[in-house]
Formats: structure tokens, sequence, C-alpha cells
DNA sequence: TAACTATATTGTATTTATTACAAAGTTAGT
DNA sequence: ACTAACTTTGTAATAAATACAATATAGTTA
């Protein structure tokens, strides 16, 4: 799948920042840059890892408080499909599922199935669905079988 | 959704333990039963205070060694559905989704839903799907909302 | 621009879930 | 009952995330 295989500039990243009123630090826009551009629904680990190769002094912490103002701003999304840790989308986007690797661990996109039936929900309050699919993703298949 | 709403004897968890090839000792049917019987999903810790509470020398160590023994005969299934912690659902079982409640945590069966188009998985080997509902459960709406 | 205030970043310490591992205990077969 | 194999237990270690206080930075007002 496909879809934001552009990279934002930077002027479109403050300007994200500025619409949900969230101050455009150095560090937000490289850790909002690193969820928006790649499309690898990296971990917070994986984020700070990335960022601290261009910004030494950067803190995990940091890393941490940024992504939860980025939530809290509704810019990004925590995907919970590991057990271990937590995944992070870019919010905006469109309706998608996942793929979750077994053996690489990493998350892919993949295009929503469409339902059939609207289940019965018997009083539960729905706010969203996550269709997630598991098993071997190309690279690792091949290595693998 | 309500179905294996009914308490396996441990004559029963024993059969099962015995078939898959593993040693019924007291702790792993008290596992197995723990999540067999109640149907809520419990998490590793769950599992481990309600079974010290009658067995008190039960060790934490225990109760993921049994977890993995039982996830390994195919007895049990990992939900990865929250981020930092795993839930456990008996494995054999008819076809359903998840509801995970953003409030107090707990995980419900719901229906699965049918799907009309089989997406297009462009390469990805997939073992198995998991569609995960996420909202608030009836209990926690009514406290709310 | 200086002073002041509010907000962000950083580093350290802590918490939680889980795993590693070795010692002690238990079970099954001879 | 003896031995070998397997289980349980407790402690220590690891990984992800949070708490928090000190420092640094940005924004506002005079």
């Amino acid at each position: 799948m496909a879809f934001a295989e552009y990279t934002l500039t930077d002027t479109e990243l403050v300007g994200m920042l500025h619409e949900r009123g969230i101050r455009p630090s150095i560090q937000r826009i490289a850790v909002l840059a690193c969820i928006a551009n790649g499309r690898r629904h990296p971990t917070a680990d994986e984020i700070y890892r990335e960022i601290s190769q261009h910004y030494p002094s950067l803190s995990r912490t940091t890393v941490y408080n940024s992504l939860h103002t980025l939530v809290e701003g509704g810019l990004v999304r925590e995907l919970e499909i590991r057990s271990g840790t937590c995944n992070y989308d870019l919010a905006p986007q469109p309706r998608h599922s996942h793929f979750s690797c077994r053996r690489c661990g990493q998350i892919f996109d993949l295009p929503m199935p469409e339902t059939v039936s609207s289940i019965d929900t018997g009083g539960f309050d729905i706010d969203s669905v996550d269709v997630i699919f598991r098993g071997l993703c190309p690279k690792c298949h091949k290595q693998t079988n």
C-alpha cells in the first residue's frame, strides 16, 4: 500500500503542529517527521535511535513527551498491535489495515477489507476498529521458508 | 457473546493437557482453568493474583512458564491487543473478534464481522487476522458518560 | 533589550511486564 | 528406592514507559 509515500517538508510539519496549537520545537518536528516520512510505524525506541543520530543531546523522555503531545493533538495515533511496545502512525490517514510481521516485528499498511455484516455490538460503545493481519512479510518469508 | 460459557472440570482440563503431551501439574491446570473458565482474557498478572490466593507458594515465573507451555501446546493463544501487556485466550474457539475497553482495559468477545472483499495481500504471508474493536464497555460507558 | 512567566527538554530514578538462570523439588520409569 | 528428566521457585536482569525535579528555551510585557 502506498499512500502518503511522499516526504512532508519542515514547513508542512510546522504547519500541522501550529494548526493543533503545538509549539513546533526541533524535537517535535523531528519526531513527527520520523513518523510521517518513512511510513514505518516506528516504536518510541526506533524514533529515539533515528533522531539522536542527528541530534545527540536528545533525551528518551523528550521522545515520549513529544509522542504524547502529538497523540493528544490528534496528529499521531498509537498502534496497539504488539504486546511489548507501541508503534506510532500518522493519524490523518485513509482507512487501512495493518500487517504485523512475526519475525522482524515491522508493521506494514494493507488495504482495509470491506465488511458485509455490521455486527451486533450489544451495548458496547465502539470508537474504532483495527484489523491486524499477522504472518511473515515478503522479505522475512524469503529468508525463512 | 456467549460461547464456552460453561465451566470445564478438572478432568476435562487434564484431558486437554494430556492430549498435547503436557504434564498436568497443579499449576498448569490452575492456569488453564483460569483462562478457560471465566472468559475474561486475563493477563499473566491477573492469573497470578487469582491463583496465588488459593495457592500461596505460586511463583510468577511458574505462571509465565505455564503460559508458554500452553501456548506452545496450542491450548492457549496470546492476544496482542494492548501495548503494555499480553492477554490470554483459550485457543480452540470459534471465529470471533475482540472488544478492548479503553477505561477498564478488559477484553470481551464479539462476533466476527463477515468480509466481502478478500484484500490484495501483495506478497504478505498471512497466518491470522485479528479484528479489534475499541471503545467503552457497557459498564464503563454508564459510569462515565 | 531586560525581566518575567510559561513551556520544553534533559537526566536520573522508579515502575511494570517479562525473561534468564540456577537451585530445590517433584514425577515417572526402572 | 534410584536415577534421570522435568517443574517449580526465587532472585536477578532486561526492556518499555513514567515520574519528577533541575535546567534551558521561548514568548510576553515593560
